[in-house]
DNA sequence: TCCTTGACGGAGA
DNA sequence: ATCTCCGCCAAGG
């Protein structure tokens, strides 16, 4: 099956990271019964509308770093609203011990 | 059609 | 902690 027909599983299960935590892509593809495909999270994230409700700014890689150009617009924002949920970021990096959503 | 590049990740060195 | 290498595929050149 295309990528693109997993994307609403792929959005549904962002939508459920509460604020105040984050969700790695390798996390939400599991929970997506995707094991393996953290690439096609990515990918449905980068789908969504610029308008969209979806959190995406909540899921990070498994380093626990943003995985946008650090130079970007995109980078940014998610830097800023996971800020505005008091998710610290230290070294370039979120503490997954602390902020990882565990369902 | 082949090759490269991704909003990735886990294992091994 | 860092760096490759290798799965996973899709999209673009």
């Amino acid at each position: 099956m295309p990528v693109i027909d997993h994307y609403p599983a792929i959005w549904q299960v962002v939508a459920k990271i509460p604020s105040g935590h984050v969700a790695s892509y390798g996390q939400v593809a599991r929970l997506a019964g995707l094991p393996g495909y953290a690439r096609w999270v990515g990918r449905a994230l980068n789908a969504l509308p610029e308008d969209t409700r979806i959190p995406w700014h909540r899921v990070v890689n498994s380093a626990g770093r943003i995985a946008l150009p650090s130079d970007s617009a995109a980078y940014r924002q998610q830097h800023y609203r996971l800020q505005q949920e008091g998710v610290e970021q230290r070294n370039d990096r979120y503490d997954l011990a602390r902020y990882q959503w565990c369902p």
